[in-house]
Formats: C-alpha cells, sequence, structure tokens
DNA sequence: CGAAAGGCTCTTTTT
DNA sequence: GAGCCTTTCG
C-alpha cells in the first residue's frame, strides 16, 4: 500500500516534510489525525526511521489510543516500539526511569485535582489560614496557572503582590512542602519536574535527546508553557519537530493553555514549514459556512479559508423551546423521528452541552422515552467515593507517605478515630518532625517498649491496630497479585462490610466490582510492579477514555469532550447567553472568545445535520431564569438557517419557508428524481426510484432494490446518485 | 465519637 | 439542587 496515495497535495506535503520543524495548522474535518498517523507510517515504513526513535504527544488517553490503532493498521507490529502517550503519562514514565536523579523517589504517588484540594485544606490549616476566607479552588488555580508557566513558590511574587497572592505565596511554599512529604506529585509537577530533570542533569537530557529521532505533537494549540519547553528540549538536538493544531479550537486556556506557543514556535523555529490543511472532508457547505460565521466573529484570529466540496446540505436548524425539559423532549422526538425515517441511526446522533449539569435533564428524557443513550463521563467512575477509598489504601501499600491517602481512609471504615485524634495525630507528627504516617509507626514502638505514649490509652490501641493492618498489607503486596491483594484489602480494612450497611451500599459494592475488573488486566505482572502499573493507569486514565469508537446509540456529551470527534447529526442545546457563552466568561472578551470557538468545535463535529436548541426559561442554580438567546446566533446570517419551535404551527411555518427557499435552489440544480429513475446506492447498489415526495425540510426516496426489497431514504443523508 | 439535621456556598470545561 | 461544612444531640 502507498502511504501517500490518499492524500491531498497539502496533507502529502505535511507527511513528506520529516527533516526540520514544521507547523500544521489544520481545521476541522481537514484530516488531521490521518496526517498525522500516515507521518509515522511514512517515516517507519518509507523512510526506514526505528519506531524506538519516534514520539507522538496527544493530549487524552482516548486520542493515543485512537492513533495507535490507526496506526497498527498501517504499520502493525512497529506500535508496540512507538512512545505514543499523553504528555502526563510520558512524563510519569520518564520520572519513574530517571527521577531519582533530582530526588525523586520512583514509587511516588499522582495527586489528582480532590488530593490537590485535600492537601491544599491541610495547608491551610498547617498555616492557620481560613479556607472560606481563601478558597481552596481559588488557590489551587493560582498555583496550578504559575506552575504551568515554570513559577515557582520562590518566583511567585515577582509576579504581583496582592494580599491573596501573598497568601497563595505562603500557601504554595507549604503545599509543595506537604507534597515532598507524601512523596507524591500533582498533574503539574509531573511535567514540571521533567523539564527540571533535563535542566538540571544534562546528561539525563542528553540520553533522551539522543533517542527521539522524531517527535510529533497533536492539539498543539492546548499545550502550556511547560509542555513547550518540554517539547524544544527534547527536540534540542535533531530538532525534527512537528506540531499539529487549530488555534481557532484552543478551548483549554483555563488549564493554561497558551495559543501564543503557535506564534513562538515559528519565532523559535523560524525555519519551520507551515502547512495549512484547509479542505474539510467532514461537513456539509452550509454547516461549514454557519461555523465560519461564528469564527469570524472573533477579533484575535487569524482568518482562514475553509472550504468543502461536500454536497450544500441542509442549512443548520436552530430551534427555540420553552423550558430546558421541552428542550430535552424536542431532541429525543427529533431523533426519534430521524431513526424512524430509516437513513440515520442513533449511533449517528449526538446530543452536546456546555455544562455536565446539563445532561441530567436530558437523561431524564432519554429514560422517560425508553431511548437509549449513552452518556460520556457522566458518572465520574474515578471520582465516585468508595473508589477513590479502595485506590487511597492501595496507594497506601505502594507508597505510605502518602498523607492524602492515609487521612482519607484511616476511619473508613469507622475505627474511632475521629477529627480531634486525627488534628492531634497531625500536630504531634509535626513535632516530630515527621509526616503522619511515620508518626503512627513512632506510636506503635513507643507502645510496645511501654515510653510515653502521649494519646490516651484507648486512643495509642486504635491508631496502633490501624497502623498494624497497614504494615501487614505492605508485607503481603510483596508476595500477592493485584487481584489478591485487591481482595485482601477490601475484606481486611472492613470496607466490604461497611459497605454493606449503607442504603446505597450494593451500588457502590458494583463499582467496586467494576474496579476489581480494571485490576484484572494486571493479574499478570509480578506483585509490586502490577500495583504500581495499576495506579499509574488509574491516576492519568479519565472517562472520557472509554467512548468506543462506533455508538450504537444516540450520545451525551460536552462541547469540550467532543473535540476531535465527529457525527452525523449534532444538537447543541442551551443555545443562550449565560450558557453558551457561559455567564462567567462574558466579561472577559478573551474568553468569550474562546467560548465563542467552544461553539465552533461544537458545529463543526456535524457531518450532515446540526440543531442549535435553546430554551427560553431554565432553571439553573435552583431558581428559574429567562436567557436571550445565545449571541452566538447573531453571527450567523439568517439565510444559512432554519428556524423552529416546539409549536407544531409555527414549526411548519417556518419549515415551509426553508422548502420554498429550497424550491427556488432547485430551479437552478435540476430536479432531484422522479419515479423511474434508476439510481446507485452506496451500501445497497443499483435499484429503482418509485417515490419521492417532500418532507418538512428534507425530502424522502423510496427505492426498490433488485434483491433486497423497498428502502425509504432521506435525501440528504444517503448517498444516491442518478445512474 | 458518630449520626443526623440544618445551613452554607457555588456552580465550566479536564490531564 | 447538590455537595460540603457546621452544629447539635445521643
Amino acid at each position: 500500500m502507498d502511504i501517500l496515495a490518499e492524500l491531498n497535495p497539502a496533507q502529502r506535503e505535511a507527511v513528506e516534510a520529516i527533516n526540520g520543524p514544521v507547523l500544521i495548522l489544520a481545521g476541522p474535518g481537514s484530516g488531521k489525525t490521518r496526517v498525522i498517523t500516515h507521518r509515522v507510517a511514512y517515516l517507519i515504513r518509507t523512510v526506514g526511521v526505528n519506531p524506538r526513535r519516534i514520539m507522538a504527544v496527544t493530549f487524552t488517553n482516548k486520542a493515543a489510543r485512537e492513533m495507535e490503532s490507526r496506526l497498527d493498521k498501517l504499520v502493525s507490529a512497529s506500535v508496540r516500539d512507538l512512545t505514543l502517550g499523553t504528555f502526563h503519562a510520558i512524563c510519569a514514565r520518564i520520572l519513574r526511569r530517571d527521577g531519582k536523579a533530582i530526588g525523586i523517589d520512583k514509587r511516588f504517588v499522582i495527586y489528582d485535582d480532590d488530593d490537590q484540594i485535600s492537601l491544599l485544606k491541610r495547608s491551610l490549616q498547617a498555616l492557620s489560614l481560613d479556607p472560606k476566607q481563601f478558597a481552596p479552588r481559588a488557590i489551587q488555580s493560582a498555583i496550578t496557572a504559575a506552575k504551568s508557566q515554570m513559577i515557582g513558590p520562590e518566583e511567585f511574587l515577582e509576579h504581583g503582590r496582592s494580599y491573596f497572592e501573598e497568601v497563595v505565596q505562603r500557601v504554595y511554599e507549604r503545599y509543595q512542602q506537604l507534597l515532598t512529604n507524601s512523596n507524591a506529585l500533582d498533574f503539574d509537577d509531573l511535567l514540571l519536574k521533567v523539564v527540571t530533570l533535563f535542566r538540571e542533569k544534562p546528561d539525563v537530557l542528553s540520553k533522551y535527546q539522543a533517542r527521539y529521532l522524531h517527535i510529533q505533537v497533536d492539539e498543539f494549540q492546548d499545550t502550556n508553557l511547560v509542555q513547550y519547553e518540554l517539547m524544544k528540549q527534547l527536540a534540542g538536538k535533531y530538532r525534527n519537530i512537528c506540531v499539529v493544531g487549530d488555534p481557532d479550537q484552543s478551548i483549554y486556556s483555563w488549564r493554561s493553555a497558551d495559543i501564543r506557543n503557535i506564534l513562538n514556535f515559528e519565532k523559535d523555529f523560524p525555519d519551520a514549514k507551515v502547512v495549512l490543511l484547509e479542505q474539510n472532508y467532514r461537513s456539509t457547505k452550509l454547516i461549514l459556512d454557519a461555523a465560519s460565521h461564528v469564527i469570524s466573529a472573533n477579533q484575535q484570529r487569524k482568518p482562514k479559508d475553509l472550504w468543502t466540496e461536500n454536497e450544500k446540505g441542509l442549512p443548520p436548524a436552530v430551534v427555540e423551546t420553552y423550558s430546558e425539559e421541552d428542550e430535552a423532549q424536542y431532541v429525543v422526538n427529533e431523533i426519534d423521528n430521524l431513526v424512524g425515517s430509516g437513513e440515520v441511526k442513533a449511533g449517528d446522533c449526538a446530543v452536546m452541552f456546555r455544562t455536565n449539569a446539563q445532561s441530567r435533564v436530558l437523561e431524564e428524557a432519554f429514560i422517560r422515552y425508553g431511548m437509549p443513550y449513552k452518556l460520556v463521563a457522566g458518572t465520574r467512575f474515578y471520582e465516585r467515593r468508595e473508589v477513590k477509598d479502595i485506590i487511597a489504601y492501595l496507594r497506601l501499600i505502594q507508597n505510605p507517605d502518602d498523607t492524602v491517602s492515609l487521612m482519607r481512609i484511616i476511619n473508613v471504615p469507622q475505627r474511632g478515630i475521629g477529627e480531634r485524634t486525627l488534628d492531634e495525630l497531625t500536630r504531634w507528627a509535626r513535632e516530630q518532625g515527621v509526616n503522619e504516617y511515620r508518626a503512627l509507626k513512632l506510636l506503635a514502638v513507643s507502645r510496645e517498649s511501654g515510653d510515653d505514649l502521649h494519646f490516651s490509652a484507648r486512643t495509642v490501641k486504635v491508631l496502633a491496630g490501624f497502623a498494624a493492618m497497614l504494615e501487614d498489607f505492605i508485607a503481603r503486596s510483596r508476595e500477592l497479585n493485584l487481584v489478591a491483594l485487591f481482595d485482601l484489602v477490601v475484606e481486611r480494612s472492613g470496607y466490604k462490610q461497611y459497605l454493606a450497611g449503607l442504603v446505597d451500599g450494593e451500588d457502590r459494592w458494583e463499582n467496586i466490582l467494576e474496579l476489581r475488573g480494571v485490576a484484572q488486566d494486571y493479574q499478570e505482572l509480578k506483585p509490586v510492579e502490577g500495583l504500581t502499573a495499576f495506579l499509574e493507569g488509574v491516576a492519568l486514565v479519565s472517562d472520557v477514555d472509554d467512548l468506543p469508537e462506533k455508538q450504537e446509540t444516540v450520545t451525551l456529551i460536552t462541547l469540550h469532550q467532543a473535540k476531535g470527534l465527529e457525527f452525523p447529526v449534532v444538537f447543541i442545546v442551551g443555545m443562550e447567553d449565560g450558557i453558551i457563552p457561559h455567564y462567567k466568561s462574558i466579561d472577559d472578551p478573551a474568553q468569550l472568545e474562546e467560548e465563542r470557538r467552544l461553539c465552533y468545535v461544537g458545529i463543526t463535529r456535524a457531518k450532515q445535520k446540526v440543531y442549535l436548541v435553546r430554551a427560553f426559561r431554565r432553571h439553573l442554580m435552583g431558581s428559574s431564569t429567562v436567557n436571550r438567546p445565545s449571541r452566538f446566533l447573531e453571527d450567523i446570517p439568517e439565510h444559512l438557517i432554519a428556524r423552529g419551535g416546539v409549536r407544531e404551527s409555527e414549526f411548519e411555518l417556518s419549515t415551509n419557508e426553508v422548502a420554498e427557499k429550497e424550491e427556488a435552489e432547485s430551479v437552478k440544480n435540476p430536479p432531484d428524481f422522479k419515479a423511474g429513475d434508476h439510481v446507485r446506492h452506496d451500501q445497497f447498489g443499483e435499484g429503482i426510484v418509485v417515490n419521492y415526495h417532500k418532507v418538512k425540510n428534507d425530502a424522502e426516496v423510496v427505492v426498490a432494490f433488485d434483491g433486497l426489497g423497498v428502502k425509504r431514504f432521506l435525501l440528504s443523508f444517503a448517498k444516491i446518485e442518478k445512474v
């Protein structure tokens, strides 16, 4: 197979430019993934590069896996030797291997968002600061922002010094200390520590530089400064670095993504070859047109010319409903109609929303209607309390210094270790200059030697009992495989029994079993290795990742998660000021532009039909509000849209107008089909038209196929041509 | 110490 | 409307 054969000239240019830096600016649906995978395949198969010397970085595990499976088809076994993964996963691997050069114990745990907040609360407590006055969330985002720009606690105050910032500075310092005491790294540290490692240990850096002959970065518009720095370090020797991105799809600035990286790339690599991918293969002309109008309203942006050879298609539908319940009902009904008409499958449809909170009403409507659906990341499996609890036990076994986990489960199930005891333990530990786990061990030792115990006899007993259990787990972990260890923990900790006593215990137990199922994947590994691999896996995996390639049912998904996906039919709900754009972003021009990009991302997911739906009245934060239509709707010229509402009469009226518009067009384009025409269908082959008539804002064609019977198609979806 | 009840706040998107 | 925190009572 010729790797270049199925590419257009621009794509081919991007694939063949393998020497030196390359910047690929790729519009939505322009075959970006195809270019990336074919580029890697080209390097391996045509140029003969050893796959071990290629690194491909993605943003999500899902993207990584998708790439893996596509590459598997192109280069098969070589895939295994590639370095392919998210920034965070790749960095975690590097730190396990080489982190000790900068004093990182390879058993470190990775703290997620939740753990971070817990630790921040502990930091505030240690500094006697009031968490009400200084919200942990706010401090967290300040620290994350700082870390993303490689600003440590020492330099923090050079960048401004409001009272709040001074507080942040102090908390930041303490927080880092506690992380170190816990032998833990947060997400930002994973990246930052690698950059530090490379800076401080040139020999380590040159080892990696020598290995990676080619480096490729996807979703470059979403990288932050640390990630950019990291890439520059890695590419420092060979400079064969290829980045792919689309500034118009940058929707993660709140996570410190910095579009300036794209501008700086051209500055840092003045010899970079720039390739534009502007042909869209995904959407119909009308959809692409509408999307272009939306994005063009942004001021901070380079104009771009997207075009497509696809057919004109149907105008995006702008639909008004009364309430969010009606909105959901409308979506379900419309999907049912589309599916009922034959050519669309439920799995072709996606419903997208701005905030996760919006999904509930939708779910209810789907359930009421009996229509199956798949909610992406609605349940947040790894954020469930019971799941986190068990993971905390397992993390403690690998790394007992993990204070966040220790404090999480030391009294779950209840062991009579209450708040006061824990406060006292923390205080005493600090006095002894150790972390809580070591303090527990000290206690256990003194207990045996009969020394002064500092705590009441009863308290010492329960604390020592817990410590003994943990020690036992640790000892057993050296010989048991992961699943056996898992079972031991769930039983011996009393967690299983504890759940049995809860009202929703059964549901929670199910989740434990599901987690156990994940553990089974690691069962074959050697005892300690299995645990490490499992913990790393669950720390860096998110729920989006289990979205199957091919859906059988309707997909409910946030706009952010939808990036990179495509669906024949897309509904975007909540097209109101306050939702899209989100009210928190409305006052800040930069954020407003990001909201617009988000809207753009949503529209450009659609291949054939888009519905922009809004509710006149909606419940927000417990009370009912009336929202204006999204300002982004105003960016789409009237002639590009079809309007509708839930009231049937109104809807009919406006679709009639559309029909008239289409009528006017069909004078220019010859009438589509009439009975007796011989036609060809992609899947069913040749047949004869037996009926053709307009329905709503589409047309239905009925075709008789030889030996296959009569099929009905909606013209907008069927790929039917005259013979 | 723990369970239950009441009050508070804040709601974005995720590796 | 939910989750988190505080308060209160046993």
